[in-house]
DNA sequence: TCTGGGGTCCTAGGACCC
DNA sequence: TCTGGGGTCCTAGGACCC
């Protein structure tokens, strides 16, 4: 039936006929830890894990010789040296795991139009139209990996299926370093004989409340009844597991999903009360989620706070504005007003702010326009303006009059900076622009 | 063993409107 | 006087994914 193409065998992409496997998905291997291992290519072999270095930190990616002793994604690292007390721990590098994938994801783009990223590490690729140019979906996944081989030294694995389901399911199953192509003809022999917690949306809950019922396999939930099955885990779930059990998955490769919020958060080395220390970081998590709403052009209408206390017990409380926003300060006033609302329940984990319900911003943004460093809006402009004069060393009116459509330098007027002493520093609310 | 940080989607109850 | 039904919005929590 289906076919495999690992790095350690020699086989032609195009002796199984792929033409009705047009949805490609594409996973790059651990690659955090591939990533890292390019710069320390002497201890490839040795188990390694990429980990924070609180003691409260989790796995966020292991080589495939820590997987051999049970290493994992997300289980604690106190954990995970248990099981491998050998294992190299590495720090994070996120801003070099960005740089990769987006390298990655141009040789995607370089393909087909029709993209869609899955996190950092991982797109789906519809190729259906790129039959007549480059080949069959098991030539361009045989390409892709070449490529993103010779001019990026990772591997990834390729799926080759007719729904983007299958196609994740084959690309997992072609870890490491391989291809696995399913004509839509195999789909449920494929399917079938795979256990349930491989299906999409199936975690430890779910899989518990299936086999409960004796359904153990892919196989056993398209053999049962759809109603039986939404008794068990919900209308929508049991339409949805139905769906795919029987190799039914509608959904396109959608190259311009977008995100629907936006939020940081941040557990604590050591619980705490302190409602200075957890004032100051809503403040920051704040500015860091409205200076990415910006950057990205969106507002957001609802605010969220999220606590967990010691005891892993986890809330959100959230509000809806009168109007969308995009500045720190507002978030911060109301994520700051709930907390206070909330009252103090003990020490806390983790604390965290997320804005939802985003919309595109205004086209008119107030900002200012430096030769050297190019458009910045209101806020963001306090930043690049501090960076090279001091913080605070800028009267705040001056940037009122860069009024102009966002991003664009030809129609914004010149501003020339006027440093002021220090006693006048104002706070960043007054670039609050006038209304018209 | 003691659980990160970024997200999405679903459920369910209550308010409110027609 | 004792109680309908549908639709939408808001809020809280939880399962799940990478």
């Amino acid at each position: 039936m289906s076919k495999q193409d690992g790095s350690n065998r020699q086989v032609s992409a195009t002796s199984v006929d792929s033409s009705t496997a047009t949805i490609l998905h594409v996973d790059l291997d651990a690659f955090f830890a591939s990533v890292e291992l390019l710069d320390r290519p002497e201890i490839a072999h040795l188990p390694v894990v990429v980990a924070g270095r609180s003691a409260r930190s989790v796995v966020t990616a292991a080589n495939y010789p820590a997987r051999k002793f049970g290493v994992r994604s997300a289980i604690p690292l106190s954990q995970a040296l248990r099981l491998c007390p050998r294992a190299i721990v590495l720090e994070p590098h996120f801003e070099k795991y960005r740089h990769y994938s987006n390298r990655v994801m141009e040789i995607f783009d370089d393909v087909t139009p029709f993209v869609e990223r899955l996190g950092i590490d991982e797109a789906f690729l519809d190729v259906s139209g790129a039959g007549g140019v480059i080949g069959s979906p098991a030539e361009v996944g045989a390409l892709v990996r070449r490529r993103v081989q010779e001019e990026t030294r990772l591997t990834c694995s390729v799926g080759a299926a007719s729904t983007k389901f299958v196609a994740k399911l084959a690309s997992g199953r072609a870890k490491p370093d391989g291809m696995l192509v399913v004509p839509a003809a195999e789909t449920l022999a494929f399917l079938h004989p795979l256990p349930v917690s491989a299906l999409w949306g199936v975690g430890a809950t779910t899989e518990e409340a299936l086999t409960r019922r004796g359904l153990r396999t892919i196989g056993d939930i398209a053999h049962s009844e759809l109603a039986a099955l939404q008794r068990a885990v919900g209308d929508a779930s049991g339409r949805k597991l139905h769906d795919l059990a029987n190799g039914i998955d509608p959904r396109s490769v959608d190259p311009r999903a977008v995100e629907k919020s936006v939020g940081h958060e941040v557990t604590f080395e050591v619980d705490t009360a302190d409602p200075e220390l957890l004032r100051r970081e809503l403040l920051r998590q704040s500015n860091a989620v409205a200076v990415r709403l910006r950057t990205a052009g969106w507002v957001g209408r609802t605010v969220v706070l999220k606590l967990r206390y010691a005891d892993f017990s986890t809330i959100t409380r959230s509000r809806t504005l009168a109007e969308s926003t995009d500045l720190g300060r507002r978030i911060y006033e109301e994520v700051r007003s709930i907390h206070e609302a909330l009252g103090s329940h003990g020490a806390v984990r983790l604390i965290g702010v997320r804005v939802e319900q985003l919309s595109p911003g205004e086209d008119q943004q107030f900002g200012l326009w430096d030769e050297d460093e190019g458009w910045r809006e209101a806020e963001d402009a306090m930043d690049a303006v501090s960076a090279r004069f001091g913080r605070g060393l800028l009267r705040p009116a001056s940037l009122l009059k860069a009024s102009a459509p966002r991003g664009d330098p030809q129609s914004a007027h010149r501003i020339d900076y006027e440093p002021v002493p220090p006693k006048e520093l104002k706070p960043p609310r007054e670039l609050r622009p006038p209304k018209d």
